[in-house]
DNA sequence: CGCTTTTGACCGGCGC
DNA sequence: GCGCCGGTCAAAAGCG
């Protein structure tokens, strides 16, 4: 498709004289919840190549090869660019790609938060972000097996989550690593704890951080309105599930 | 007809 | 300063 964009001295500017993003751009301290998703091949096929889906809807507004992918077309090798297509303020998104090495492998990183109730959400009449029960609120959707997720601090400047699964378990996500990171981040509390993958999906990821808040009250630009985040309590119990733990960091 | 996807252009940060 | 690269924009096409 041929693009004449607009001379962008005009469209570019229009949008950053908006209110919202007037404001000066800090440096780049950007979080983000690097969750690696191995699907059984049957599954991938049933959806028809699709990354798995999480239960808020979105948006594809960019694709961009990856750099030094050996795929030169096809789902490989290309990473996707997805926005919160449910509300219209929602800045969450999500990069979606698949892993070089293992087909069934996806990488999905999150970044943002939802700032609205999601579509799991039926009589959320409140910010589930702040819902510190939230947590244990949705065990009635489904019979969720003893999918867990183990979490604990990594050696560098950012928080790993881990999450095994039972072996047992037939449904189309196989393992999964949660990788929570933060530039500019060297805090080095321990944490371990227990949380469902089907639990953590529908919140915003900063539930699942134990960010000491000076560290985080510089960039925070949509955690401002979310107040304190706070694990529930749910949280605070020692994970002893399985170790057959996934990589997380594929770099 | 409205929403989503596709896709080339553009932007800004970063390394050299 | 320049080029590369990751991320985003937005027009057009696709789809239900």
């Amino acid at each position: 498709m041929g693009k004449s964009r607009p001379p962008k001295s005009e469209s570019k500017t229009s949008r950053l004289l908006e209110p919202e993003f007037v404001a000066p751009k800090k440096r780049k301290m950007t979080q983000k919840v690097v969750i690696t998703v191995q699907m059984e091949a049957n599954a991938i096929k049933q959806k028809n190549e699709g990354a798995p889906s999480d239960c808020w809807s979105w948006r594809k507004y960019g694709q961009k090869p990856i750099k030094g992918s050996p795929y030169p077309s096809d789902h490989f090798g290309y990473r996707g660019y997805y926005k919160c297509s449910s509300s219209k303020g929602c800045s969450a998104k999500k990069q979606v790609e698949r892993s070089s090495t293992d087909s069934s492998l996806f990488i999905i990183t999150y970044t943002s938060t939802h700032n609205h109730p999601g579509p799991n959400f039926p009589n959320k009449d409140t910010d589930p972000v702040t819902q510190d029960t939230a947590m244990t609120l949705q065990q009635d959707q489904e019979p969720i097996t003893d999918r867990h997720m183990s979490l604990e601090d990594n050696d560098d400047d950012s928080q790993s989550f881990h999450y095994s699964k039972s072996p047992f378990n037939s449904t189309t996500s196989i393992s999964q690593g949660i990788h929570v990171q933060q530039e500019e981040n060297q805090f080095t509390d321990k944490f371990l704890g227990t949380i469902s993958y089907d639990d953590f999906l529908p919140l915003s990821y900063p539930q699942l951080m134990k960010f000491p808040k000076s560290e985080l009250s510089e960039e925070n630009d949509f955690y401002d309105e979310l107040g304190e985040l706070q694990l529930p309590p749910s949280f605070t119990s020692f994970a002893g599930i399985f170790e057959e733990t996934i990589l997380v960091d594929p770099s």
